[in-house]
DNA sequence: CTGTTAGCGCTTTCAT
DNA sequence: ATGAAAGCGCTAACAG
């Protein structure tokens, strides 16, 4: 009891006897178990379960960082789970961090069914959806700007002269690679130009995928003069066939790309780049968790945010 | 009890009470609580604490998904925290985990001072330290090959041609940097050639540091004609001041890179890279904390892994 | 200022 | 096949 005391603020306990037990505690080397301690009725365990689809893609590193960052700001720590854009397994793993208590969750989900993330699944452990949103489920949601950010970009290569525009796509049921599309295809439209879907290439969900997507559109007969790329995955893959098939540069066509990528800038393609801070991103989603669980906003109705994205000028 | 039996196998449990049983758990929504589970004598956590310096850095978001996968192999879940390169944070988050009861670590030090990873700090817990050894600290540890893979990529520069080889490097306290600069600077030595102090460069952390550590070395009266980078973050700061001050590719110092980076290849300077996998180093480092947990050999003495590493030819 | 009691959720052991 | 007791480490509430 008096070493409790001790190490939570020491009120009540002898100012010598506080510094025995310091003493003790220092060359025993006790940790108090603070598995323990949130056991007892009223005491919240401090962690926060972050389900992310893919920690080998860097954006969602750097969202991780962002998350953590916050969540350490809050006296937090966090349980990571990579789902691999595995429906089942991001249910196992949300189950399993409410097993292990706690607080909150951040997910960005897979896509797909969501009754896992449903408010009484989950009893009263609040949920932040990051990146992509999912249809019918009325939690807590951070996205980007996506439509408005694939519409002006491709809005701006329209008016820089470009018109064919290809468009290579992450999987359809993931709601920000439809969000991307809309705003991509909206520009087509208003503009006056009919989609050609030789030109789309929907549903490639990593690097090799997205090379092989663009080495088809480089090869038809009138291949596109540029490429909408929706992700990083995809803007990546496509660099990748460019180099591969074109290496000399005039023949290529130009690209946007949704989200930055290191080095992009520095290759001799023309580039457009939609960019925005995945960091922020994952800063947000936790800030909004911790307006729930610290902010006395706990039955508040769920927020939808966009967070605005900054659309570049063509360059290179 | 009868809950507890049915949610643990069901032996000695009526099979139409096992049934009720599990039909209550689905409508209830209840979760086990793991925190009590392991709080019982002999349970373990089934949690290990990460400790990474810098989940911004791809390299590490890579290491952890290594990690995370091979933990859940083994049936574990991960907390993860970043310490940003920070000493303080870095013992502040280990002694966190301990207090959360964590079966086991892995850490990628800050480099420094070591206490809190001692043995006897952190009583029956495993360590396994990864990508960075720590002077005079006794524990499971896996690098990898720096040495050789630095003196053999100088060499391989220097078999082409290139005399004056700048070095761009991490912080010297930093076990990886050394040990890449000693491989570097070996393949110098032997090769007849003095380390010229003007070309070595060391102390970049970040990508902006290496940028301008890199820009001094191409504004010398007599710049280098190639330079070695010894991780990710200064070779993207390499390229980067190339692009810069460099955009004629003709004038441009070629460069080794240790570690993989994305797009690299495809920009026309000549690059050869010393490549291996960061997500098997964390893949790796986990098998060996789970050999120390369920495989027996918890007191086994340390063992120090160096992964091989792929030197590649000189491209582009 | 210090110690005792009780109970958080769980499961092993011991009745029944 | 089921339940009761006990104790894991902790701290609020209550003695003293």
């Amino acid at each position: 009891m008096t070493v409790s005391r001790t190490l939570s603020g020491g009120k009540n306990v002898r100012a010598e006897v506080q510094e025995r037990v310091k003493q003790a505690v220092a060359t025993l080397g006790y940790h108090r178990n603070e598995n323990a301690r949130s056991m007892r009725p009223g005491q919240a365990s401090g962690v926060i379960g972050v389900a992310i689809t893919n920690l080998a893609n860097p954006y969602y590193g750097q969202f991780a960082l962002g998350v953590e960052e916050v969540a350490s700001e809050y006296g937090r720590r966090i349980m990571l789970g990579n789902t691999g854009e595995d429906l089942a397994r991001e249910v196992q793993l949300v189950s399993d961090f409410v097993g292990r208590q706690v607080e909150g969750l951040i997910v960005v989900p897979t896509g797909g069914a969501a009754d896992h993330l449903r408010p009484e699944r989950l009893g009263a452990i609040p949920v932040v959806l990051a990146s992509r949103a999912v249809d019918g489920l009325d939690v807590d949601t951070v996205l980007l700007d996506d439509t408005r950010g694939a519409y002006e970009a491709t809005k701006q290569m329209l008016d820089a002269g470009y018109r064919r525009i290809g468009f290579l796509g992450n999987v359809v049921s993931v709601s920000t690679a439809g969000r991307r599309y809309e705003g991509y295809a909206r520009a087509l439209v208003e503009f006056g130009l009919e989609l050609d879907p030789s030109l789309i290439m929907r549903g490639q969900q990593d690097v090799r995928a997205a090379e092989l997507a663009m080495e088809t559109l480089l090869r038809l007969d009138v291949p596109p003069t540029a490429v909408f790329c929706a992700n990083n995955r995809n803007t990546i893959g496509a660099l990748q066939a460019i180099g591969q098939l074109q290496p000399s540069d005039d023949a290529a066509p130009a690209l946007v790309g949704f989200d930055d990528v290191e080095l992009a800038h520095l290759l001799r393609i023309p580039l457009l780049i939609v960019s925005h801070d995945p960091k922020d991103l994952g800063a947000h989603a936790a800030r909004m968790l911790f307006d729930r669980l610290d902010g006395g906003m706990r039955a508040e109705p769920s927020r939808l945010v966009e967070l605005p994205v900054g659309v570049g000028q063509l360059r290179g």
